[in-house]
DNA sequence: ATTATAACGTACCGATCAGTATGTTATAAT
DNA sequence: ATTATAACATACTGATCGGTACGTTATAAT
């Protein structure tokens, strides 16, 4: 009985989130977004609702995906320390070969919106609590295995880990010499024995 | 010869530095600006350049003074452990007492605007690596009076305290239980043996 | 007292912002 | 084929953006 959608809401979305990732919420413009989603104004509205909203939309498509990327990533080794080893140096690694060095949409969120709005105050949490459950849930498989101490800390640990994942992902935008974060991952490892 | 200048340049700028500080970049107008200030618009241009020349001199004030504070209150105390401890906990103190949620004025930056422009990503690092060496400097002073082990890698604990520093810093912003926090300073304190 | 100079307040500039009114077009149900 | 519906493109809204032109005022040197 009506005209169907011509765009793919998927990918408009998806390219929404590319653009809020590169330039935060202040910086990108609805022209931005016209452009890079391909298409109209109008369209955005009545499939997003406001910037606002369209923001929020593809901040839950990020964190979303992030923690699944996370969760398989920390599965795929069998070893719980190499596990993390390959993630650090994975994400170092993305970071410092890519352009745009966009760094992670959630803390670019937490540290632009976070202070002023409390619905992405809330959001940007729970992202990195749920992450601290996977990586204190990563570090006890590595406990019950034997790989690890029994005596460790691993609530705190994964914590940690969590507040040194954002500090790298910070640090990497100011682009230091590489050993610099190579040197911290090695640190930060040298906590999982 | 010329009409003196009625307002205070350096009260001038650390208003603006407060106001920048609190709302980053994009997101502070000139309007902004000249009602904390208390000065006219034009009188913004004639002493400070342009919004992005202003921005770059509030950075710098605050590097500057941000450097001598984290110098002064390491070495307030004799036991490096505890300067380090005691410099975590008055920062988690002060950024869960007061409203604002500012944070760090560099990290914001670093966030902000470091992967858009070379000009504050080398202005962000170079005060990061400033920090690193003052952590280095002040974990050899421990080296040195016996108090940690001479074998400790002084430069990677340095940058990992940077790393941690920005991490913890970024995810208040989220606001997470005081626990969360404090176990990470823990964790993190646990590398100075 | 006169004059040169720059700081001052006001009021403006074109550009761009987020958001929308409106008329047209395409589709599915009848 | 007709009709109801919503997606579409165009073009617009008032507000606000960063930045500045300009006329006035206050000061210091003469």
């Amino acid at each position: 009985m009506v005209r169907p959608r011509e765009f793919d809401e998927e990918k408009a979305l998806d390219a929404a989130m590319q653009i809020f990732w590169e330039k935060g919420f202040e910086a990108t413009s609805l022209s931005d977004l016209t452009l890079r989603m391909g298409i109209q104004r109008p369209s955005i509205y009545s499939a997003f609702g406001d910037k606002k909203e369209l923001f929020e939309a593809a901040l839950r498509k990020y964190t979303r995906s992030h923690s699944a990327y996370v969760r398989t990533s920390l599965q795929n080794n069998s070893s719980v320390k190499e596990g993390f080893r390959a993630f650090f140096e994975n994400m170092v690694a993305n970071e410092y070969e890519k352009g745009p060095n966009r760094g992670c949409f959630c803390i670019n969120t937490m540290v632009e919106l976070s202070p002023h709005d409390e619905k992405f105050e809330v959001l940007t949490r729970e992202h990195e609590m749920y992450l601290s459950v996977i990586f204190q849930e990563t570090i006890e498989r590595g406990v019950q295995s034997g790989e690890l101490d029994a005596d460790l800390n691993t609530k705190g640990l994964a914590q940690t880990i969590v507040v040194s994942l954002i500090g790298l992902t910070v640090i990497m935008k100011s682009r230091p010499e590489r050993s610099f974060v190579d040197n911290s991952v090695e640190v930060i490892l040298s906590l999982l024995k």
